[in-house]
DNA sequence: CAAACTTAGTGTAAATTTTACACTTGCGAA
DNA sequence: TTCGCAAGTGTAAAATTTACACTAAGTTTG
């Protein structure tokens, strides 16, 4: 109880998910280790500054590592577990502003949902490499990062069931059929075609427009818009 | 970028709802700052410590204070304003094992929700005094206190729109008016009789026993207990 | 140019869930 | 014995959810 203690590193990690009107896929980083020759994959995440908040922390960090703004990050939960990153003496990803590379590191997890069209991911600062990675063939990760992103995915869910966000993943004019593939996508399973246009159409928050699909192998669709006043 | 970061302190913050029949409560303390003779009334909450979860640090921190323990603690989200605990250096309650003491505090914030029969705070450490606070009479707390708890309530109320929630709250043998005060209380509204007990019923999480209620002046009530092996 | 392929687009009936609503019952207290 | 109080009960209407199959309009292919 009268341990000197020494307070623990605080990071931030943004879990963003990707839509490209096809498959949902996550905002990945390959780091290397500072000694060894080893990469490891990872959720952009990186320690916060003192004089910043957690928000403030997670959008300069996904920025910093690459290169992303203007993104709505989610916060849904902190992670501590004292030994969840327990070989961290041996990261280059601390960076030297850090002013205690020994101790325990607690991340504070974000989560976003971008159209990947939106956005072109640059490895910048300590990332290798950056890339958007389907979401069905998530490799390992660093520490407890697929924990970190499993609840970022069951968060996202929850956030879908009511059927009331996520059209903003789609582009400026869209049909019926991307709103259901968007769904289907991030819900991980199929939609009965009639019913869930019954229910979107009923929630009001897009309209038809006068154009259709053009240059497509199949019968045009009609072409949506959301209604902004409502979204 | 290269400047040298102090790491933050980090908390953890308890938000203890407790049901007595009849109203919602939550645990607050009264704690003294050190040299002024203001008290001021916060959540329980103290720092973690190096090798403890925050898990674990919550259920630490809330025994240590208030002598509670068996709790179901549950994180809901972290806060990490710079400027949220502004007078930190004024304060007693940093323990003597802090290490920065003039770093910002960044705190982790757990609910839970619990009938207070069963637990009789009792005043320990730096706390003066520790008390059930009707939620409907919430005072002025200390730091973003009121804030923490105005989100934990939102979170408790979201868990309990699926009526699958709550039942430990009840004594092992309850009434269905009971389960309905108790759904009354934490939403903040009103039910039809009728339609909540079909739909508790429905649920079949609780069967009536072959008892009824004694000793009240009205018509007594059968007495219902849990399907444990539903819960 | 006909056939094949692909997604768009459409309606209904049954089942389920939600909502609104009012009176009688049994106990203790006065 | 009457009064006050919460217990207990049923139904009809409305709203929501679910299951289900064919035609339409383009493009590509042979």
């Amino acid at each position: 109880m009268t341990t000197k203690n020494v307070n623990p590193n605080v990071s931030v990690d943004c879990v963003v998910f990707g839509f490209d009107n096809e498959r949902l896929k996550v905002l990945l980083i390959e780091q290397k280790l500072s000694d060894k020759e080893k990469v490891q994959l990872a959720l952009p995440g990186d320690l916060i500054i003192d004089d910043e908040g957690l928000d403030e922390a997670a959008n300069r960090v996904l920025f910093e590592i690459s290169g992303l703004s203007g993104i709505f990050l989610q916060q849904y939960r902190a992670f501590g577990d004292p030994d969840r990153v327990s070989d961290i003496k041996d990261l280059d990803w601390l960076k030297s502003y850090r002013s205690n590379p020994q101790a325990r590191v607690i991340t504070v997890a974000y989560m976003a949902l971008v159209k990947m069209e939106d956005f072109s991911p640059e490895a910048s600062s300590f990332a290798e490499r950056v890339f958007w990675q389907d979401i069905e063939e998530t490799p390992q990760l660093a520490f407890d990062h697929n924990k970190i992103l499993f609840e970022a995915l069951e968060r996202l869910r929850d956030d879908f069931v009511n059927y009331k966000t996520g059209f903003e993943l789609l582009p400026e004019k869209f049909t019926l059929g991307h709103i259901q593939r968007l769904y289907e996508t991030i819900l991980g399973k199929d939609l009965d075609k009639r019913n869930f246009r019954k229910k979107i159409l009923k929630e009001k928050l897009v309209s038809p427009t006068n154009q259709k699909q053009t240059g497509v192998l199949h019968k045009p669709a009609v072409l949506y818009k959301l209604n902004h006043e409502k979204v």
